[in-house]
DNA sequence: TTGTAAGCGTTATCAT
DNA sequence: ATGATAACGCTTACAA
């Protein structure tokens, strides 16, 4: 344990507790020479300074909770990546919390981050119900990425308009039997499946709706049944590129050619279907750049609640997603 | 922000805070009833307890910090997976710190974790050099998972092993022009290149070793070159899942089928691998089980420093890898 | 069983 | 520029 406190440099140094914490904020009140003197005392001395005291003595120290559902589903790490782009520009701490892929872990992880004081959240990919959410979001600012919360606010791509590119562009392609593989019917998330709903009946097609869950394993499972079952489609959208690497599974364990015998789309843009040997085309929603919205608009609540700002209406940004055409639905 | 304290909780229900933390720890020495009625009032008044004094006033709670090299890499994923099935069943907490791909992140998240005062550190794919770790690990008990690290405690698979089955089974099937890409030669990491050398030398073959980093796109680059040289390898063999990705993307870009006509095994035995789409041969380091047993290493560690147990030496636990053959090197 | 009071290691306010 | 000294919200002997 490091035993060593402020009270010990403070001490080795020859002056205050006071002279210790200003120098190691680098805040004005000191003058270099005694400053450079007790960083030297310090260093010496091995000493590190406690984020916890720091922390339940100050009002000022801005520190953002982020919870992040799966660590399997490279998308998080995507949107992270992007949060902590902007949050190390900042002088904010980052907090981090982990769900369950089946989100048994939400509650606990949340809690986690109310109990650490953070003063606001980034969450990513929670499985509640919109109002759950906005139940937890009560007390501190919770900025909700990738999936858009009524009265909460949101930063995510337009679900239903990728769910309509992703659609549009597989009937273009001439399908007329198109699956949609949908995510567990949580509230919300439900944007992906209207946009596909949208494309299909604009088109005059007949949907197929199928659930599963986001275990890449139980969606190879569903699109196997669906594939050997009489009637299979010639085309599969699903509603993530975990769920879609399921189904290019199921269609390659069968001996068929993904793209060749049936054509497949996911959503997300993960490295992952960036890869050349999986080529799958999908909806980019540029998760980086959510998490970077996200983490700007924490930044500014967390400002908005230090300051007297009447704290501003909701706010909902919405990134335009792209699609990314690759051999996955090329015949 | 929560503002409602212990205090107030403990004025709303009549009794002293004291009462209100035995009753919210549900510790002994509160009788059932006032514990209740405690609770009751607390809630009503939405008390979340604060971890930060909690943790700033009590010596007793135990934390384990976790530090994970990259959220891309879904072998670190599994690690955490198992570290948390253990955590989850005591009653520790986790505090988690992620690093950067190229491990100019791993100072700054190992400071954080010491900043928040951690009484143990797991760390899964830290990229300093030994006698780094070694230097980092003086104050507080470190667990270095993945990666032996002499002098630390350290939880891995046995990598020589690893490196050598997977080479023997290429040998095995005939190749003879096996090309190893190894990671970023760091100090430590370097049981897989050591297997592969002592299998390749042991069956009087020639060694062709080519560094990459740990991005798989630079990998697939550095495969592409070799696959275009004079004298392309009839297999590769990748430090890790990621990099084997890699090396399918080069050669599936060049029209070649892996496993028909060129053999490729990576290492890890992540998801990724086992999905039939890429049906990657490979080692199975017994990802999840590694940070299991990291976990317990912790817990224990955690335990001698409370008591006055003597601190132990330092433990090294080996798990056996095994081999997973898949269709990337079937014929 | 319940209350009192002294810390825990900082930050911050006010003197000096 | 520097130093006392109250907080911060909780835990924990020690009393009652």
């Amino acid at each position: 344990m490091s035993r060593i406190t402020m009270e010990d440099v403070a001490r080795e140094a020859g002056v205050s507790r006071a002279l210790v914490s200003i120098a190691y904020r680098d805040a004005v009140g000191v003058s270099d020479a005694t400053k450079a003197h007790i960083i030297d005392v310090g260093t010496r001395l091995g000493y590190v300074p406690n984020r916890i005291a720091a922390r339940l003595a100050s009002k000022n120290v801005d520190t953002v909770g982020v919870f992040l559902q799966d660590l399997h589903n490279e998308v998080f790490a995507d949107v992270f990546d992007g949060i902590r782009d902007i949050i190390d520009d900042s002088d904010a701490q980052l907090v981090l919390a982990v769900g369950r892929i089946d989100g048994s872990g939400d509650a606990a992880a949340i809690r986690a981050l109310f109990e650490s004081r953070v003063d606001v959240i980034i969450a990513a990919g929670l499985m509640m119900t919109d109002s759950e959410v906005r139940a937890v979001a009560q007390g501190t600012p919770l900025i909700s990425v990738t999936r858009d919360v009524p009265g909460i606010d949101s930063v995510c791509a337009d679900d239903v308009a990728g769910g309509t590119i992703a659609t549009a562009h597989l009937i273009e392609s001439g399908h007329t039997n198109i699956v949609f593989l949908s995510n567990p019917q949580t509230q919300g998330y439900q944007g992906r499946q209207r946009g596909y709903l949208e494309a299909i009946t604009a088109a005059g097609l007949e949907p197929r709706i199928v659930p599963v869950t986001y275990d890449r394993h139980d969606a190879e499972v569903a699109a196997g049944l669906i594939v050997d079952s009489p009637h299979p489609p010639t085309a599969f959208f699903a509603h993530n590129d975990q769920t879609a690497l399921g189904v290019l599974d199921a269609i390659v364990l069968r001996g068929l050619r993904p793209g060749k015998d049936i054509a497949v789309v996911g959503y997300d843009n993960t490295s992952l279907s960036q890869a050349p040997v999986i080529a799958l085309t999908t909806v980019d929603p540029h998760s980086i750049e959510l998490g970077r919205s996200a983490a700007r608009q924490a930044l500014t609540r967390m400002a908005d609640a230090a300051g007297d700002d009447a704290a501003e209406a909701r706010v909902s940004i919405v990134h335009e997603p792209t699609l990314v055409a690759r051999a996955s639905t090329a015949r």
